[in-house]
DNA sequence: CGCCTAGTTGATATACATCAACTAATGTGG
DNA sequence: CCACATTAGTTGATGTATATCAACTAGGCG
């Protein structure tokens, strides 16, 4: 079997980061704090590092050639981000409230320590639940999902997701306009399957329901 | 650096099939050949094998919970596919014409080995190049952008794109309707951008045209 | 030759985007 | 602390790209 994943424990990453360092071949550095809206890193820079979230939230995003934006992830305290190919980075990254982060400098053969492999694995599953998304959902589908997917991250049991991004990322995130992902939400409302706690505060009411939108 | 990619040079991964197989860890047997329309594997296998294509054409697509299609990618000679997280496969595989592939087990470490590293890397990349592509496009630039990307990877110097798979197999590749594609197709022909030889066989007559579409 | 599947093309429906006005929340300087 | 500016979010009216439904056409194959 290939991959063994334990990358949605959340909070597991931040203390395995000591044990990263006593792996061998992995250094880091200690804890680097970012004010809101602070770029961690730019498109063009040098890729060659991962960075794990110690608190607060990350926005990562590409823009097209056309200009447009794609956001390919938000990751919460726990998660890891920074994974790229090729030498200079395509993405930047953002810190969307006041932030933590600790860096990794990955510098050739690090894939053969478990953690960084299961790392990288939880990335790419994330991409591909993604991928899922943009080609085969709705736009109520997609918000739907987004939300479930959000509250099940931030360790409240999933009963509420916490947005520290705005509806535009959110559209961006998810092939949207701002208009339909401010309707998706207000149809889940009328729907009972959400309760807004002011705008950036949700209650998810029913989640099976919300994740079977589409069947 | 973290990542040294090679994986696009047609063909080479064949020639370092055997490579790999002295690298040490990662067993290899021969080449299995696979009639039209036969299953490689299926949604529910193990996983921890990967392939390489020889010769020939492989769809790889997976089935979301609400019965839709999403063809993850198309692979052709020199190509890997059948990396998956998690302990069974997501998705399945089938020829979509006569071909060949060539099985590695994988049952750990091998992210040490430097190919096998850099043929992750492809994969994480292309996922990533269409992600961008179903967040951001609309369809005359998906199938556009398909069509280079397919071209590219065929050996005659991008001018020229022999497509192995149905209109159907493309929409559910870029997030549209076998209708949407054929109209598409039938536009970029009205734009003098491509010729169509048959319906499976196109000419890119400007390939930054096609690129710039969406500029 | 005629069946069968893939592809094209047309008519219509609809989900989402776009444009615009309005409202709520947040922050700033006097 | 209030007045005002600024940004984020909502809601409505309208436009448009794409989906849907349907008929027709062109290749392959037995």
């Amino acid at each position: 079997m290939l991959i063994q994943r334990d990358f949605r424990n959340p909070g597991a990453a931040i203390e395995e980061a000591g044990y990263l360092g006593f792996q061998g071949g992995v250094k880091f550095g200690g804890t680097t704090r970012h004010r809101e809206k602070e770029l961690i890193y730019a498109q063009g820079d040098e890729s060659g590092d991962i960075f794990i979230v110690e608190f607060g939230c990350v926005r990562v995003s590409r823009i097209t050639l056309e200009g447009r934006r794609l956001v390919t992830g938000f990751h919460f305290a726990g998660e890891v981000f920074g994974f790229e190919t090729g030498a200079e980075r395509q993405c930047y990254a953002e810190a969307l409230e006041y932030s933590g982060t600790r860096k990794f400098h990955l510098d050739g053969r690090e894939l053969a320590n478990p953690r960084i492999a299961d790392m990288l694995f939880g990335h790419l599953e994330s991409i591909h639940e993604h991928l899922l998304v943009l080609g085969t959902q709705n736009a109520i589908e997609r918000v739907a999902a987004f939300l479930v997917g959000i509250a099940d991250r931030q360790g409240s049991g999933g009963a509420r997701a916490r947005l520290p991004m705005s509806r535009c990322d959110i559209a961006d995130h998810l092939g949207l306009t701002l208009e339909t992902v401010s309707r998706a939400i207000h149809r889940l409302q009328v729907l009972k399957l959400i309760t807004l706690v002011g705008a950036r505060d949700v209650l998810l009411l029913d989640r099976k329901a919300l994740l079977d939108l589409g069947a």
